[in-house]
DNA sequence: CGTAACTCGTACACTGGTGTTCGACAAGGG
DNA sequence: CCCTTGTCGAACACCAGTGTACGAGTTACG
């Protein structure tokens, strides 16, 4: 599908659009696309030539965002004692929830529901293998269902994000804080 | 300050945009003047004769709902064993999360920043104070700092909301998963 | 070097909200 | 009963964004 016969400066600037794209939204998650192409030293039109909506434009972004955190996340070691890979999970996790949080909420109102979360699936899996393997070795509570296991993590991470943000916690202390509460909330009872 | 020289039906509307606007919020975060104003059966003009703009009305509904929240939290018995105090909290705010969370969005687009976490200062003081309570008798953890339990709580709280709106778990369901993992994220080490 | 692909700025149409103004018209209160 | 207070709808100005149209200019690529 990748359209090949692009012309060379067209595709320097799909990608300098992308990347302007990702600073922007990561600022302000209701960047308009006027803001955006300045940012890419380019056109709106030029912007619009490439991207039919500024919705398929963040689309596009999200999955860029998605694809470069999963190789990041694909190269932690997930094998050993569940707990000490879930805090190595947790720490390269924190990282990427931090850096694209804002683009979250810019893709959660700009994209069609469902889709964020059709997304979301691959570093979902992840969570989820993990957690079911720490179970079986009995060292994961079993008395509540994996899926709100994972939610949980979501979310504590994201309320740390919030913290932060809010100058209550500071960034060394996020990724300790999390961990410490999550292992705590995943032990068994 | 309260004007009293306000004529009856004026009151009356008053009331009625308030209640109406709780209504509307609560359906869609970013519910306009004019649909307000309709379901509050209420001309448009009426509405900002007595709130100069959306966001001094989004606010008085918003102190509206923390004032009755408040009454409710106020009314959960507090004392005993400081786990078991800490289930039957959940369980009121659960309800209140629950219900207010769209409003909350509202308030967050749509006042300064800062308004939000200002009205909130009571019910977080409550929460507050049975943790201390709680890590006084060595019942939660002392290694984590209270403020950071109680944005936990906070955040596992609407992580559930969502996980209820998007049908991963029911109503009935919610409060345990809830109080079972505060616990197990409380508890020392 | 010529042509097709691409870019640019400006301008435009459209949408959907906010807040105001106006004048006519009720309705409550003293 | 009169007058103040309040209400109403419609119209208006305004803003900020999205997406499109046009025409002239530029750049890569064969």
């Amino acid at each position: 599908m990748a359209v090949t016969t692009r012309r060379a400066d067209a595709q320097r600037n799909i990608a300098a659009i992308l990347t302007a794209a990702a600073e922007c939204l990561a600022r302000d998650p209701a960047a308009s696309t006027s803001e955006i192409a300045k940012a890419a030293g380019v056109g709106r039109v030029t912007l619009y030539g490439h991207f039919p909506s500024r919705a398929e434009l963040v689309d596009a972004v999200f999955v860029q965002a998605i694809a470069t955190g999963e190789k990041t996340l694909g190269q932690v070691d997930l094998t050993g004692d569940p707990r000490e890979a879930l805090a190595r999970l947790t720490e390269s996790s924190w990282q990427l929830v931090d850096q694209y949080r804002a683009l979250l909420l810019a893709a959660q109102d700009a994209l069609p529901p469902g889709r964020v979360q059709e997304l979301h699936a691959d570093p979902m899996a992840r969570v989820e293998r993990l957690l079911e393997r720490g179970r079986a070795e009995g060292v994961f509570r079993t008395d509540l269902p994996t899926s709100w296991l994972v939610s949980v993590m979501h979310n504590v991470m994201h309320g740390a994000a919030s913290e932060l943000q809010a100058g209550r916690i500071t960034s060394d202390q996020a990724a300790p804080y999390i961990t410490a509460t999550l292992l705590g909330a995943f032990a068994p009872a």
